[in-house]
DNA sequence: AGTTTGGGGCCTCTTACATCA
DNA sequence: ATTGATGTAAGAGGCCCCAAA
């Protein structure tokens, strides 16, 4: 089970919308990362925080990393806290090259697989370390690592070769080595350990975002693909995605956590304002005590419909002939909430722990319709 | 059919390194 | 040249899932 933090747009369906702000903590606390498998699983506590639908509604991943969350503030956001399974989001689509779209199937990753069948020409990405003695990871039990071997000889071979526009590496692109590289293999020569920090280029990390759009996961056929276009080890592909995930899970988290920062300051104004406005009226009643001599009504919310619909009661206090405030009419419906209650007109709803009406023959016993 | 076991994937935390101001 | 901040690749440990025994 899965506790889904969705921040959309809440004037929309958000289960169904295309692209709300979510992210899922599981019983693992992961990202729900798309995968069909782990969809199924979810069951989503959906807790929208909504804002006006001609607001913008702020990009996932991207734009997440661009701070576009300071352009939804509103303070006429809805709140919206649904208990909902989680609808998978659909996936944009991008401009990843051919080779990279691979099926949910894991079906069509095997452009990889057959040399380079289906996959752009090797492009000019650098090798920021190539292992001296074979792969140190392949995962894959049914591997194709025989085959990526073989043609991880023909990257190395090319390796010097290939130029990168990154001004990190554009400096050996005269076929001097990546000084990581150089490094690298200097301590490998002397025996040494140590680990290495090796930047990517910007066009493997631009590569590795575009697959990151499509997937973000990947599945042992897709991480030798995306290995073998990149001339990267699968282990260096496998560590980029666990590091993208976490920190896109990061920013999310920062986005939804100030979404909710300001949800609760807007809620906040919201309960001093119905305070202050509960003392007006009630000292309202007291200087004129027919003023508010209303029948007892109480406001009820269909949780199905999100319809106000109100009750009289018939209490004693209330047998008495209305005396309504001037220019107010007394209703039962919540198309006409007595006017002198204005803020029950005019105030955002806020229905925590919604439902939606999964029922067509849903029906009011009011006369709200 | 239920249990155990090993492998793989993923997450989280952390470290180490590269880069920049 | 040095230093602190920041970003990120990578290691380590743990958890979960699944298939095979």
């Amino acid at each position: 089970m899965e506790l889904g933090l969705s921040l959309g747009d809440a004037n929309t369906n958000n289960t169904t919308n295309s692209s709300p702000k979510s992210f899922f903590l599981s019983k693992k606390n992961v990202i729900s990362t798309c995968n069909d498998d782990e969809k199924k699983k979810s069951l989503g506590f959906c807790m929208a925080l909504g804002i006006n639908s001609s607001s913008e509604r702020v990009q996932q991943d991207e734009d997440e990393e661009n701070n576009t969350s300071e352009e939804g503030t509103n303070n006429t956001l809805p709140v919206q806290l649904d208990l909902l399974p989680l609808v998978p989001v659909p996936v944009p689509p991008t401009n990843l090259p051919q080779s990279l779209h691979w099926s949910s199937d894991n079906g069509s990753s095997e452009n990889g697989s057959s040399g380079n069948g289906g996959l752009p020409a090797a492009r000019g990405f650098d090798v920021n370390r190539l292992p001296a003695a074979g792969m140190d990871e392949v995962s894959s039990p049914n591997s194709v690592a025989s085959s990526f071997q073989m043609d991880f000889g023909l990257f190395k071979s090319c390796v010097n070769i290939i130029g990168v526009g990154n001004k990190r590496n554009s400096e050996f692109a005269g076929g001097e080595p990546e000084r990581a590289s150089s490094r690298a293999s200097d301590d490998d020569e002397n025996g040494a350990n140590t680990r290495k920090k090796l930047r990517l280029s910007k066009e493997q990390s631009a590569y590795l975002e575009e697959s990151f759009k499509e997937h973000h996961t990947l599945n042992p056929k897709q991480k030798l693909a995306l290995a073998k276009q990149l001339s990267l080890r699968p282990r260096q592909v496998e560590v980029w995605f666990q590091n993208r995930r976490a920190r896109t899970k990061l920013k999310q988290t920062e986005v939804d956590c100030e979404y909710l920062k300001r949800c609760c300051e807007t809620l906040t104004d919201e309960n001093r304002r119905l305070h202050k406005e509960l003392q007006e009226l009630r000292a309202l009643k007291t200087s004129n005590p027919f003023y508010m001599q209303l029948p007892a009504t109480t406001l009820t919310m269909c949780p199905s419909c999100e319809r106000v619909a109100s009750t009289t009661t018939t209490t004693s206090a209330a047998t008495a002939p209305p005396i309504t405030a001037p220019g107010t009419t007394t209703t039962t419906t919540s198309d006409s909430i007595p006017k002198a209650i204005p803020f029950l007109n005019s105030r955002p709803r806020f229905f925590p722990f919604t439902t939606t009406n999964n029922n067509p023959n849903h029906s009011h016993k009011s006369a709200a319709s």
